[in-house]
DNA sequence: CAGTTTGTTCAAAAAAACTTGAACAAAATA
DNA sequence: TATTTTGTTCAAGTTTTTTTGAACAAACTG
């Protein structure tokens, strides 16, 4: 990158704002900061995909990290896991060796792969457990203990079995009429 | 209490093993612990909630912090916190003065207490949220950039009135048929 | 009313979660 | 191949959350 290249970047990015950000765009990273952290996600996570949800265009590790103060290995492993749960992809510009990346917007995507890298991954770890249950019930001697723990284990299946039954139903809802009708998008 | 009734509780609990956690029990309580966990909970409100769950009689304060190993303020403060979720109810013993506990065990009811004290404020917290965002929107100057603003604002809304429109479908989907139907209770 | 039981509060300690940045690795470039 | 660019890893540091327990308050009891 030449001294051309420098200069003429830095007056376009001043010219559109794109190096600094907006008060609108300081209150949405910040909504997804705390809709991070109400998900059990790490604050950075939703600082990351909020910056990339208010850009039209993709943006690297570092300029991520740049705009939002954050060190490297946080906006590594925040883009990373950020990935893995479908939130954002990584484009490759032609020319660049920079992997750049852009938010999912679509709800229907963002829930499925909660869904999938959080919720179910509990659910199975749930059966697992479920099981260890059952066989440490079925050691128990006395009759009447062995009765409530056996009942136990019952209410706990059932719940497990409503859990999985019901996380089809969420992603059918949510992502029905998504990103608004106006202006047919995908 | 005199030393006669000592004697007689204490007997009476060696042979219940009611004195001591079964090793389902522990299970159960690791199970509700993780739980809890995956639910932005502290763990203590997993392993009260659990313990609660196993028994089939109201515990006092007292007998869950001694079976659990927990100090009086995680007992104390665990428990008002569960039963203001709706997860456990108090219940007054005639004839004592003792607060004893019970856990809620149909899905329907923790998942309604869980959605009341939890999703819904947050979804409050982020309207408001919204309503900041489309003011500060309403600041850019620039024609583009706010158009960019604003469509990002429509996005939330939408989003938001999904998840508004979730909620009460998860209520009504889960507690279909809770508990198994087998030996109808409630 | 003095003593006991029951339960709450909250400052400090402990534990858990998150972030940082320096060292490292991989890939492109010269 | 030496150098630069890009990105990852992870031990150590920081922040946040949770737990503890001693002090306190309220309600009963003798």
């Amino acid at each position: 990158m030449n001294a051309f290249t420098v200069a003429k970047q830095t007056s376009m990015d001043a010219i559109d704002g794109l190096d600094t950000l907006d008060d609108w765009e300081d209150a949405v990273i910040d909504l997804f900061l705390h809709a991070a952290n109400s998900f059990g996600l790490p604050k950075s996570y939703g600082q990351i995909y909020g910056l990339l949800f208010c850009r039209d265009h993709p943006l690297a590790m570092d300029e991520v990290l740049e705009l939002l103060q954050i060190s490297k290995g946080s906006a590594s492993q925040g883009l990373r896991a950020l990935r893995q749960l479908g939130a954002v992809s990584s484009v490759f510009a032609p020319g660049d060796r920079k992997e750049r990346f852009v938010a999912e917007s679509r709800l229907r995507k963002l829930v499925g792969g909660f869904l999938r890298e959080q919720a179910d991954p509990h659910l199975e770890k749930g059966l697992a457990r479920l099981k260890q249950i059952e066989s440490l019930v079925n050691y128990i001697q006395d009759v009447d203990a062995r009765k409530r723990g056996a009942r136990r284990h019952e209410i706990l299946s059932g719940w497990h079995r409503q859990m999985s039954r019901l996380l089809p139903w969420v992603k059918m809802i949510v992502g029905k009429s998504d990103r608004l009708p106006q202006k047919s998008s995908d």
